[in-house]
DNA sequence: CTTGGAAAGTCAATAAGACTGACATAAACT
DNA sequence: AGTTTATGTCAGTCTTATTGACTTTCCAAG
């Protein structure tokens, strides 16, 4: 059945309207094509550092959570330790990250990053957070919660606590 | 999620709370995550025809407009030619895509998907519409509109129209 | 105190998917 | 006839990922 979209505000008796596969197929789209803007801005900066988008996600979850045990962020980047170590060890090499044995387990290491690696997280954040904040603007409030709700139902559900839960806190 | 609004916010900022640096920080990190959850399904099914995600975007974008030619589908895609083409000529001599001369201009090719094109494209589209369909439907049509005005704000302005078809009208 | 296993790091080989650069061919346009 | 466009291809390189095997250090249970 083919549905002639109305581009008016669509009413609210059109509550099944989104789960056709027109419009799905749509929102499929849109999701590969947000997440090339999404990033866009935060490749042109890591070139002219030579660092790529792995460099990007360690330097970003190490700044979120300093202190970050290796195997932790194994398993929130959801690569092999063999992968991550190159990027790490080309991090801590530069002077970006700082690897500390851990005080209660001394096999472990915990990630913090330096001053430079700051400033570096910072210039790629503030970049990012630029388009996102940008985008909310635009949208409004509304459409920010229902984005936050869609996208926290599109994530693993072995993740969404994990991920979102910060009260939650590590041992 | 309510624990950020407890502490010590005034109300007069509650229009503006979407846009604290942790909440866009939360946002960043909710695309991310989505991202890999949107892209899983499908990686395991490709994973059983040794095809990657490259392949998937070929087919979906020759499935979505058939016919399509080639500088199309590079402008769609935003990657080079030679990396394009050995994606598309794996599709076309293992059968699943099928690339003719174009009628009116003779140097085009109009790529098209053959029936076992199209059977693979089902099974991937199938296994990545779950997802988005549960998601959306937990949701709720209103975090819907909510999460399709956000994304279509975070793609590049250049990009918008092409994705969107939209060119004729706006919302 | 010995031992099993966990945390981290490394070496080697391989693959997908992207890139640049150079070049070839056919067809359309001027 | 000459230029540009659309496509395709060869060759080489890069980043990021993989699997597999192995080591070192260290915690903890027997």
């Amino acid at each position: 059945m083919q549905r002639n979209r109305i581009s008016q505000q669509p009413a609210r008796s059109e509550q099944l309207l989104f789960l056709t596969d027109d419009q799905i197929r749509q929102g499929i789209e849109m999701m590969f094509f947000a997440y090339r803007g999404f990033t866009a801005d935060p490749d042109l900066i890591l070139e002219t550092y030579t660092y790529g988008r792995a460099h990007h996600r360690a330097i970003h979850f190490i700044n979120r959570t300093p202190g970050l045990a290796v195997n932790d962020l194994l398993d929130i980047l959801g690569v092999t330790k063999q992968s991550l170590n190159r990027v790490l060890r080309q991090l801590v090499n530069d002077g970006l990250v700082d690897s500390r044995i851990g005080k209660q387990d001394r096999r472990q290491r915990n990630l913090f990053l330096t001053d430079v690696g700051e400033k570096l997280e910072r210039e790629l954040s503030d970049a990012q957070r630029k388009r996102i904040r940008k985008a909310y603007s635009n949208a409004g409030p509304e459409a920010v919660h229902g984005f936050r709700k869609v996208l926290e139902q599109i994530i693993d559900p072995s993740l969404r606590d994990k991920v979102l839960n910060r009260a939650n806190e590590k041992r």
